[in-house]
DNA sequence: TAATATTATGCCGAATAATGGATAAGTCAG
DNA sequence: CTGACTTATCCATTATTCGGCATAATATTA
């Protein structure tokens, strides 16, 4: 291994530094030392001929020839994947890593254990589980997967439709026994309710009766919460009433700890749906992990069949 | 650097291994130590994850999986060499090392020296010149270029045609004056002929005469000889007449060391070709090379435009 | 302008990996 | 059956890499 040879760490170090266009972000990332990142790029440099990155001391952008280059590179390192997933092929598991990134309650509540089902059946395929509510770049978080609740700003991924997330009013007994039980949708407007504050149009409800009819009413209350954890601990403390996802309540439900609120009226579902880097989609073990949570999160009580109804 | 991870060493290491059927004729021919081509092996394997070879102490052969994976591996490889060409491609020096094979004496005599005039103008490329009368399996080898003269057996290799090698019938005046000089095709069998053992009906020559008539002589004599120079040494020794390649004796005839025998009658030409593995024919030193080679060999007297004329 | 964050570089001790040789075991040819 | 050659494995030595720190230079931001 001379020192100035074209290697694989090396040529990924160069791709990820080029993604998020800072040598100590990919550093922090690696969880190795800065210098190391700097060597690496400067070895790969002196192996290929050419400056690959024009850095100055506060970013880092890619040269015409670095962006061939990343180009390639990343082409490159798909084969190896996909040379050692075909390899693999008849005989052996499916190997290597998967990055998924999903909203922090969800992956909590579900997901979570999804993955680890899927690691009994695969033990070689290791996950890495980023949950945060923050939309995040896939392509420049190095995610393979992504599930996003709600409608969808970006494009360039492959969507895969898991169905719509029903959702229901919910409080506990406590608050309900304190303060009374809707019965009319116009009644909320008279109640405490926990809004949150990463959804659009959280100061209204729009709630759809059996037969039909919509109602839209205004929806306050002295409480807002940025995560669906919290949001269940303050259901669970009789803070108010909440338009909660099934999933996010369904075990509350069942213990009796939250009861559900106007029954009869629906409120809007949201879309679920997995977001898949193109690139990663043909790696097998990719492949595998998109096809079985799409298959468990189906069995979710509360993800319905995607027929848009709002 | 994981010590089960992917490397392009040990993928190269592997696919030489597949090549040439052997640990440790890699070994000796990388120059490492037996162990280490095991080790690479054996490391590449575990990080695929599915034996690629399968050896016992006498061969080596492939797997289904190792076959499949050989062949991505040479195309990754392929890709890792073009993105370094292609990022080159503006700015900088191409760069890299061309394996090239030759027959002995042409190689010594003119390819030699061309090589260096290349090397002159290409500073970062190294060329491994390998001169060798042997028929080399080019792609067991590891060779990009090689050089053929006569007729061509292999065919899954790109060709191209550089002329054909006009040949002449020499003899020194040494033995000119002690044996006399031939002045028709049949003199031929009165004198002592130096032959080469490599080179098929080498009992007979054929002439062909101004007016186009035909002549076939028996040549006989005492001495076989398989190796160009050797042969060249012979002539100058006056050991006897011998149908040589221009280009073999050029500087002798222009020096007075060798005089043509029977310039009346044409000896058959010998086509002189380039062949190229086709999966370094898109390197961008590959090509430079094949070019260089192809417009200087043209000009080295002897050499004459390829119109099959015998 | 001052403060801050980022990159380039050198150095060093420690950890890690690579190396080649020796040995054992196995296979093929004669 | 023997000899020659090949591969696997172990082991001690050697080489390399790594991370962190310090420093300098530089650009962005306040």
């Amino acid at each position: 291994m001379d020192k100035s040879d074209i290697t694989f760490e090396r040529m990924r170090t160069f791709i990820r530094v080029a993604e998020r266009g800072s040598l100590s972000a990919v550093a922090r990332e690696f969880g190795v030392g800065q210098s190391t990142i700097t060597r690496h790029v400067r070895e790969l440099e002196e192996a290929v001929g050419v400056p690959l990155l024009s850095r100055t001391t506060r970013r880092v952008t890619m040269t015409a020839e670095g962006s061939r280059y990343y180009a390639n590179s990343v082409q490159i390192l798909r084969l190896v994947e996909q040379a050692s997933d075909e390899a693999r092929g008849t005989r052996g598991a499916p190997a290597g890593t998967i990055r998924i990134s999903c909203t922090a309650a969800f992956g909590v509540l579900h997901v979570s254990r999804l993955i680890f089902a899927f690691q009994d059946r695969h033990p070689d395929i290791g996950v890495d589980l980023s949950l945060t509510d923050e939309r995040v770049d896939l392509v420049r978080e190095g995610v393979d997967i992504a599930l996003r609740l709600g409608p969808l700003t970006d494009s360039s991924l492959k969507l895969r439709a898991l169905g719509q997330s029903r959702r229901l009013l919910v409080a506990s007994p406590d608050y309900l026994a304190a303060r009374g039980r809707p019965v009319v949708p116009s009644d909320l407007s008279r109640h405490e309710g926990i809004r949150m504050s990463n959804v659009a149009g959280s100061e209204t409800l729009a709630l759809q009766g059996v037969g039909g009819e919509r109602h839209t009413v205004p929806f306050a209350g002295r409480l807002r919460i940025d995560h669906g954890l919290a949001a269940r601990q303050a259901m669970l403390a009789a803070r108010g009433i909440a338009p909660a996802h099934r999933w996010l309540v369904d075990d509350l439900l069942a213990a009796g700890l939250l009861e559900t609120i106007l029954a009869d009226y629906a409120l809007p579902s949201v879309p679920l749906n997995m977001l898949i880097v193109p690139e990663r989609a043909g790696v097998a073990r990719v492949r595998l992990l998109v096809e079985f949570l799409a298959e468990q999160i189906a069995a979710i009580p509360g993800i319905e069949k995607s027929i848009p109804e709002h």
